[in-house]
DNA sequence: TATGAATGAGTATTCATTCAT
DNA sequence: GATGAATGAATACTCATTCAT
């Protein structure tokens, strides 16, 4: 279990160090999703506008600057996670927002799909302490959903990363649509 | 330089030839399927105990190998789900025949996980004509399956190879098995 | 200095092995003109309709291969040179053939210009005793141009060799032709 | 993987890059000299006391380097065909300084008469701007040459490329000059 | 003798990572 | 802290030649 660079930081960053670290990271970002993990460390230390150096003064290893590129992306899921779960308890039906988190969570890493192959691909570890986030919010929409008798009552936290795990990522829109259909009654109560 | 050979390869092989090849098919899917396609060639020569030249008399580019692994593994399947369609035909439940179909295929992939990779990884391409043979008898499946009332009414074959595609066949076991129980509900007629 | 095949081989061939001698000699002709020397010793068996150990069993290394090719091309050099010495010993002017057999053997290489690089490319040498008969021959011209006072008095065969060695065989044909206006003068009498 | 990255290399290079740059290029020109260039880039990185990837740093390709390894021949040339330009309009005699000059230029080629073959060879292109100034320079000569009543009148630059291009630069030292005796008839007014 | 399968050293090139400047 | 040059192991593929069938 690693942790990201950040974690490891223990003095606050100069300013320009920070601003080399966005930089590196958007770009490989950037190149990441796009041509995938395989894209060589010197083309994001260009692309970041950076040497290759300074990009292994910042990620020291080529699993860790995905990782931390991959990091970004579960945060944002976890944003996504959160604000479902504030609307639910805000008084929204609690399956219609399960529903449409998939569908919105797998719609945006469709568009990223590389930096997901790229965790796998490259064996990089992403940060726990956003799982942890995201999984209380995600239980109290599985509860709330199991409440109005909507929701299987087995299903847990794991098997929504499951759905996301599996999602066909970089099959075109309608087989993601069609995998939707066929995927969600398993979650219901009714079908089973 | 390159100059054209002759495309078909009638006659046949050597009976040595033959051994070898076999070896180095063997080979190449214990790697392949243990380490994915990244396998070096001289690695899979090396395990097949022939130097790289013959693996390369034998298949002329790793995209040849790596296809000719997947082919195999293709081969099986389409044996499996003729078999069933065998079966359905001489009386048995379909729904039954295709839930167990569906389960044992998943099963023979997750050992072989990787050759799956493989083929999208290095743009392998596996004999269409098994595929053929393989979606003839599947149609065949579905439609009785469709005919007892048990399957959808809208479910197709391409719906089964997305199945399929998005099975969590890196997973565990039982991680498979509950992707089971959450994807067939789908294809029933009555959870939808 | 190698002597070429046939040379070494005592008995006389078989009947079947005299034919592939010929289909390979011929085979590596064509591909060694059309491709130069670098072509594959595979491509030449198959291309002569025999299996590269047949190929190898006529023509042990590829050097002697490419040799055995160079000294097809000699030997036709040689018959253009014989032939114009017939006919100036049955009357015709030497300065005259002389020209006309520089133009001449230098278009025909022109077109087999892959077959001389084969030569200095793969170190092969040709049989010698072709030279030595061409040899006679253009020394018997040479003396005839000298005695007409057409030829300067210095020049010898080697100088010939000389002037065929550095041809450009490789340029187009306006180019030969303003080469030969450039070089012949210097092969007169009255130019120097 | 292969992105775009930026083709000018504006900033001077760090000073032991400029010797490892200067100690490639030697060693290049030393073995494609010596042995065609058929060497090996290993070799060549051996040679110079480098690793190869720092060859490939300073040479992406093979055919760069024998390239740049030709640029340096053809400069040599361009420099002195300049002086002799620069002699000439200081008052010396045309004719000799063309005579000598393509003397010292064929034997400064054959010395270095791999390079030559290792251009066409691997189809390197070398520096065209340096080819101009020649060029001018060239022109330069052969005018005063022709207007002295020395050279042909038909001559032009052209010729004399084809001079150089076909020089025995591999014959040893009296067949060169031999050759020169033979060929520089064919340029003169008097002899044509 | 012919066949063609097997050998294995050799080749250009890439890329994560280190380290002198 | 940043730079970017150097490293060198790794990889797919070729081809002259040998040798079992």
């Amino acid at each position: 279990m690693r942790l990201e660079g950040t974690m490891t930081q223990a003095r606050p960053l100069r300013a320009d160090a920070v601003r080399n670290r966005k930089k590196i990271l958007d770009a490989a970002h950037l190149l990441i999703t796009r041509h995938g993990p395989e894209v060589p460390m010197d083309a994001i230390a260009e692309a970041a506008g950076v040497a290759v150096g300074t990009l292994y003064r910042h990620y020291p290893t080529k699993t860790d600057l995905v990782g931390a590129v991959l990091s970004r992306h579960v945060e944002r899921m976890t944003l996504a996670v959160e604000e479902a779960a504030d609307r639910v308890r805000a008084g929204e039906h609690a399956m219609t927002e399960l529903t449409a988190l998939v569908s919105r969570v797998i719609e945006a890493a469709a568009q990223d799909h590389a930096v997901k192959a790229a965790a796998q691909g490259v064996g990089a570890s992403y940060a726990p302490e956003n799982d942890t986030r995201a999984a209380a919010a995600l239980t109290e929409l599985i509860t709330a959903g199991q409440a109005d008798g909507d929701l299987h009552s087995d299903v847990t936290v794991a098997d929504f990363y499951l759905l996301l795990a599996t999602a066909p990522l970089d099959q075109p829109r309608e087989v993601r649509d069609r995998w939707l259909t066929l995927i969600l009654p398993g979650f219901t109560a009714a079908a089973r």
